[in-house]
DNA sequence: CGGTTTTGACCGGCGC
DNA sequence: GCGCCGGTCAAAACCG
């Protein structure tokens, strides 16, 4: 009973969560195409790496007094670097995927130059395992918006091998779109329509309950070890 | 003690 | 060829 509470807690406390990261995503929508105006030649070279490789980038708000370069996204790096580049007075640091050795996955994180409560991660490559299960649902809530370079604008749930606890939330959340091998990032069209999107969902009443149902979902498919004592 | 972070050095690509 | 710049390495420091 005392557990059933608790979930019912969880699943408030979820809620909520995610509606603030709808907002979240509809205030960084702009500062994405306020970033990706900042510097010509970054595009340049961020269109050849998105061509060459599987790439895609997450954007993160977090604390502005917040100047740890942490993206939570539910799977363990190891800081290999960092470095401050001559477009973003921001050290830019560098992680590889510690969870497997043959991992081959890479991730950059920046703060935005524009906005530096928002943290810009690059992931580079896919990775080869299955993404551990978090300690805690919360555990991915940090990991706000993503954008697929594979799938740019369907609400593709698995851009990043998420793990299926994730699944639905990512059915509920639309990505960001940032950049692909074939468009330039600076597409304020996109830009505008994500605005738009999100605007449109999080006003939809149908928006919130299927939230609900997602959260919900990915709670029950959680492992849960009150059944056996049940 | 093992894993992670920090940080200066090094390397390779690219433009001039 | 040279210098700049981004990315990586690796040793030392740090931490649980």
């Amino acid at each position: 009973m005392e557990r059933l509470h608790k979930e019912n807690e969880m699943l408030r406390v979820s809620l909520q969560m995610m509606s603030n990261k709808c907002r979240i995503l509809q205030e960084t929508a702009v500062a994405v195409a306020a970033d990706s105006g900042s510097s010509e030649d970054s595009n340049k070279r961020a269109k050849n790496e998105f061509a060459q490789t599987k790439m895609s980038r997450i954007l993160t708000r977090t604390d502005p007094r917040d100047f740890s370069l942490v993206v939570t996204d539910g799977y363990q790096w190891r800081k290999y670097g960092q470095k401050v580049t001559k477009d973003n007075p921001s050290p830019r640091a560098y992680f590889k995927c510690s969870m497997f050795p043959s991992c081959p996955v890479k991730k950059k994180v920046q703060r935005c130059v524009e906005d530096k409560s928002i943290l810009v991660a690059t992931y580079e490559g896919e990775h080869n395992h299955e993404v551990q299960a978090p300690s805690g649902f919360t555990d991915f809530q940090d990991c706000t918006f993503m954008a697929s370079t594979t799938n740019s604008h369907s609400f593709s749930p698995n851009g990043l091998n998420l793990p299926k606890p994730n699944t639905a939330l990512g059915l509920a959340l639309p990505h960001v779109y940032e950049g692909t091998s074939r468009r330039p990032c600076h597409d304020s069209m996109d830009t505008y329509r994500i605005e738009e999107h999100v605007a449109s969902l999080t006003r939809d009443p149908n928006f919130t309950a299927a939230l609900s149902v997602a959260v919900a979902r990915s709670i029950v498919t959680l492992p849960d070890h009150s059944t056996d004592q049940m």
